[in-house]
DNA sequence: TTCATTGCAAAAGTTTTGCACGTGC
DNA sequence: GCACGTGCAAAACTTTTGCAATGAA
């Protein structure tokens, strides 16, 4: 994604285009593996060494709060992201951790009257290359 | 739920009975609130002073191993339990914090191949009666 | 006796918070 | 100048782990 087409969408979600948001952002959409924190955080201190791991607490929220990116709570212990705000479930393979993206349509009943505001679809097991390199059963 | 039923339903899923486990799994099938740790503990230490925080995470642990309890990881900061084991979706209010069960039916595409263990379906929004109690936008 | 379970305390680990410092409008 | 964002350190919080004690078969 270029600079120009971040800065645009930053200033339609009426958010304030930082070198932090912009490097966390531009991360996210570049490499859309579902990265935790510490992933993200490790990447772009690399370029950009003076960044704090706060602030990239700080941008995800940011960035999440504006709809630009999705937390993945999946795993159980901690918080990944996905660039991709396209509705989709998440299939996260128990053996080696990966994450798969998966289309799906949900029909649900007794929400009459509710205000839907998200929606998570979660499967984990095993995925198939984990299911076909290994026989044992766990 | 009576003694003998979850003497019969620890002995069929090869669990031992211990009365920390009981009273766990008995408050879980009579308070179908989802209901996290702290909740949970608060009330069986009641009836029991000398039951101790952890072993009602080790209670909860096993019972979800075996396929007893689910854990509901909708909440941000803690990991709520539904005795309720029949695949269903949940529905969290933004405002009132509490969990409302949905049926659904969810179909996929892009799995082939993969083995499915687990799935869950996490809303989220305003209930019906927040949604209705209060007219302002957050 | 044996082995799983319990319970206390401490640890672990991620995320949040307080607060001072910078920066752009 | 002001509001907002950043960054460091410390705090907060739930959950996990180590280990000795307990208890049931």
């Amino acid at each position: 994604m270029q600079s120009n087409d971040i800065a645009a969408l930053f200033k339609a979600k009426d958010l304030k285009l930082t070198p932090q948001r912009a490097a966390v952002y531009k991360f996210l959409t570049e490499n859309p593996v579902h990265p935790d924190v510490e992933t993200i955080y490790n990447r772009v201190v690399k370029d950009n060494p003076s960044f704090s791991k706060t602030t990239v607490y700080n941008c995800l929220q940011a960035l999440a709060d504006r709809g630009l990116i999705i937390p993945v709570k999946i795993d159980e212990s901690r918080i990944r992201y996905d660039a991709n705000t396209v509705f989709h479930g998440h299939f996260i393979c128990e053996r080696c951790g990966e994450i798969t993206d998966f289309d799906c349509a949900v029909e649900n009943s007794r929400l009459e009257g509710f205000e839907i505001r998200r929606r998570d679809v979660y499967y984990s097991g095993l995925c198939d290359r984990c299911k076909n390199n290994f026989n044992f059963k766990e």
